[in-house]
DNA sequence: GCTTGATCTGAACGGTTGTTCATATAACCT
DNA sequence: AGGTTATATGAACAACCGTTCAGATCAAGC
């Protein structure tokens, strides 16, 4: 058999993204084989190479792809006046984002190493790109007065960490909402960047 | 030829463990193969198997061994009086601990998800242990009226979230001494649960 | 209605995986 | 010195790996 009915690149192509996704995320991927990908898609292993040249690919696209639209997304938010406006602004759009797609956040942090150097670097900066705008923030607020930030760079990596914490704990539907957890992860950042 | 000079247990045993956590560190646990730790150890496959009855129980027994030093050197350390200084104590000991050994510390947060069911709870378990440490001392500091920290429990997955993340960031050698790094991290971790 | 091209199957490729085991050797004990 | 035992080899096992490809099948275009 092949080409069972309904079967077409628009939907099997999404399919097979969808299922790495979900299984490099809770497998890992070097544990997930791509006959395991394939199955969960309803296919033959031999036909996820008409959607990707090889499993490296696979997960590289997924990377990059959840990459381009993380910057995009920040790119397109608000710029509110004022470090402080600003810094509230990137607690709330990023735990929001990271919430929203916890799957892609975990195997971007997760499987870094996974990546070809090439690929890693390419990943690599566009994280960096991200993380400066949180660096930038808070330097314009050093120099408003705003912030008591004495090292600037190294408390931009405390507080993603931080926030990119939330994923590890948190599951939809419980106590918490997702604007209540951005109220008391802002009223921390706040504070630890505040004077005194 | 087996026995080469001078082999003996009490020095391939450790030398399978330190090759063992030395690349699941740097490739992840699934991506490496019980042939490649033998060569790093200079043995034959085989070999490995005097010292551990499977891969699995070797992930497990190099978790098992960080979980339990990790709980034994906290509850060793000096516990001041009042939540601020026990706070400001949790703080150095966790960054100075971390920085101490990376790669355990890595794969402690990153193979959880290789662990079969039964070990994983062991080691969640104690993990839980450790970090409900840092939940008494908020709890016990919002008692005090030292603290503001309207929920402590969500407060310390963040607080353990940012201090762990200086191993990501972090490397000997660098611009910052360990403990520039911890009064660093010290003063926004108190700025953060700080009252205002 | 026929052809063309996209899509999938199913088998095959060489290589690697974790693990076992009979066998050999070197160090220790008496 | 001789016997015992811990320790290692190296070959073998079945299973699985990522990837390729000829051939089958279906949908769409003329």
């Amino acid at each position: 058999m092949a080409r069972t009915q309904g079967s077409h690149s628009d939907i099997t192509g999404p399919r097979v993204r969808d299922a790495a996704l979900r299984l490099f995320a809770q497998y890992g991927y070097a544990a997930v084989s791509m006959r395991q990908i394939a199955r969960e898609v309803g296919v033959q292993a031999g036909a996820l190479y008409n959607y990707t040249p090889d499993k490296q690919a696979l997960l590289f696209s997924l990377l990059r792809g959840h990459m381009d639209e993380l910057l995009e997304a920040w790119e397109a938010a608000p710029r509110p006046e004022g470090a402080v406006a600003r810094l509230e602004g990137f607690v709330r759009f990023h735990i929001r984002f990271n919430l929203d797609r916890p799957e892609a956040i975990f195997i971007s942090y997760m499987e870094l190493r996974n990546l070809e150097p090439g690929n890693f670097a390419v990943i690599e900066a566009q994280r960096k790109r991200y993380e400066s705008a949180l660096e930038e923030i808070l330097r314009d607020g050093q120099a408003e007065g705003a912030f008591s930030v004495p090292d600037t760079r190294l408390a931009s990596y405390a507080l993603i960490a931080m926030l990119t914490g939330v994923n590890t704990w948190y599951r939809a539907g419980g106590r918490l909402s997702i604007e209540e957890v951005a109220d008391i992860y802002w009223d921390m950042v706040r504070k630890s960047v505040a004077i005194g």
